[in-house]
DNA sequence: TATGCCGGGGT
DNA sequence: ACCCCGGCATA
């Protein structure tokens, strides 16, 4: 199959090289990841209100007993404003400042408090808890440490007795604080359903993952094959596939990126638009509520959001090092690629829309042209596959990468002329499927075994002497042409 | 498994 | 350019 090339070239090429190296990344990275959390969480140091949670709560519950406070988007909390007390939900809790910003909702006021000024309700752990799958918080966390935390408040409503309540208020709050920053409420958009909407869809397990250390590699690696090829970042480019929404989901990013340098932003891709935003979430809710409207409920809409929106990997610096998250995207090429072929995406790539360019090559082009690009698909994931979602779209064409990746590799001419011998008509058509596969046209290419005989058969391997030195040279026969 | 031959390497 | 060979696809 068209895999040849790739094969090929990762016999000796530096492409298949690389590919290879990437395979490794994932490991260092989950450990690195899981390192950094260690480190990092109990600053925060991360703005990804998301990062910064699962770090503090799941992975070091010990952080819990120190004396400060934590609030959480969402979270339920007491104020005193005019001389009155409100109820009010967290939008922002300011670690430096140690400002918090509250919406009251019954003044639909948003509010600015020191944090020593603000009474909790309840303790986030147990909002999470009922709402989410919680990946964050173990189940293990002892309940004694939970309320430790909740000991703070005064007049702590019962959390159980609230919920409701709180759920109401919730919605409220993130209707009312869209235009917040994204990663405020990235904790609350992900219980709330955003992320593990996403998840349930793809994959399950995934999520148990996500928020800490996340063990990116095991599910990366064994996806799909052919796909995921080196599992690397099997988050991206193999398994991205199956596994693909692991990667994105997590909101890893952070920790990787700031290991390898590379930022990784979400670009809108609505049209006139381009909106960056650092988190999944906070992309997938501007998309949803800024272009596609709110429907929180509309399965559809939430997966629509997904094609509005693309990764872009900014390079802080080139390191060479297999990141974990460039490992098989490695290389710009690979960087690049996710973000070249996503405004595409939508149109070539999304899955339910068909028609896209299919109409134009597969009617035009003949069957054999369409086939090579099939295989390329399998290959060449990048392109084609998308169209499960952008998610899948950008893991795959990394995954794909292993070999195929190098994409630009020169059309072999051979696969010209194998198409010439079935259409002549084609010339132009060619060069557009060419150029309409990424990857590489190769495989009509090989030659097909030829019904004459060749001089190995006529002569025998005794009289290799009297081969053509074609055939000696284990080459395309030139004396007993087909 | 044998064969055909591509992609490459060495000289 | 010549010679070889690893390796893959196919029969």
């Amino acid at each position: 199959m068209a895999s040849i090339l790739s094969k090929r070239l990762g016999k000796r090429s530096l492409l298949g090289a690389r590919v290879c190296t990437p395979i490794l990344c994932p490991d260092g990275m989950s450990v690195e990841s899981a390192g950094d959390l260690a480190v990092s969480a109990p600053l925060g140091a991360y703005d990804s209100g998301c990062y910064k949670e699962c770090l503090e709560e799941g992975a070091c519950p010990t952080n819990l007993s120190t004396n400060r406070f934590k609030l959480y988007p969402g979270q339920k909390v007491y104020i005193t404003h005019n001389g009155r007390e409100w109820a009010g939900l967290v939008e922002q809790h300011n670690h430096i400042d140690d400002e918090v910003k509250v919406f009251v909702l019954e003044q639909g006021l948003h509010l600015c408090r020191k944090t020593e000024d603000v009474r909790l309700a309840e303790t986030p752990k147990h909002m999470g808890v009922p709402m989410e799958q919680s990946l964050c918080a173990s189940p293990a966390m002892p309940a004694s440490v939970a309320q430790r935390s909740v000991s703070r408040s005064i007049d702590v409503p019962k959390r159980r007795s609230d919920a409701v309540e709180m759920d109401e208020m919730m919605a409220a709050m993130v209707l009312t604080s869209l235009s917040c920053t994204p990663q405020v409420t990235c904790d609350l958009w992900k219980e709330s359903g955003d992320v593990s909407d996403s998840g349930s869809s793809t994959t399950s397990g995934h999520w148990s993952v996500e928020c800490g250390a996340s063990t990116p590699s095991p599910p990366h690696t064994e996806a799909s094959p052919k796909y995921t090829n080196e599992g690397f970042n099997a988050s991206h480019v193999d398994e991205g596939f199956e596994t693909d929404p692991d990667p994105f989901l997590l909101d890893e990013p952070a920790p990787r990126k700031r290991k390898n340098s590379v930022k990784v932003m979400y670009e809108c891709l609505w049209p006139n638009c381009g909106k960056l935003l650092r988190s999944i979430v906070g992309i997938k809710r501007h998309v949803k509520t800024q272009h596609l409207g709110d429907g929180a409920d509309s399965d559809q809409r939430k997966r629509e959001e997904d094609f509005y929106y693309t990764e872009v990997q900014l390079k802080e610096e080139a390191e060479a090092e297999s990141t974990p998250r460039s490992p098989s995207t490695p290389t710009t090429p690979l960087l690049i690629q996710p973000m070249m072929a996503k405004p595409e995406t939508p149109a070539l790539e999304v899955p339910n829309m068909e028609p896209p360019l299919p109409s134009a090559l597969s009617q035009s082009a003949p069957g054999s042209f369409w086939h090579i690009q099939a295989d390329h698909a399998y290959q060449a994931l990048p392109s084609i596959q998308i169209p499960v979602s952008p998610h899948i779209f950008t893991s795959i064409s990394w995954a794909a990468a292993p070999s195929a990746l190098p994409a630009l590799s020169p059309i072999r001419s051979r696969s010209l002329s194998f198409s010439e011998q079935q259409q002549q008509q084609t010339p132009s058509i060619k060069s557009h499927l060419i150029v309409a596969s990424p990857p590489r046209a190769t495989n009509g290419s090989r030659k097909v075994r030829g019904e004459a005989k060749k001089c190995r058969k006529v002569y025998g391997i005794e009289h290799r002497d009297q081969w053509c030195t074609a055939c000696r040279w284990k080459k395309a026969c030139q004396r007993f042409l087909d």
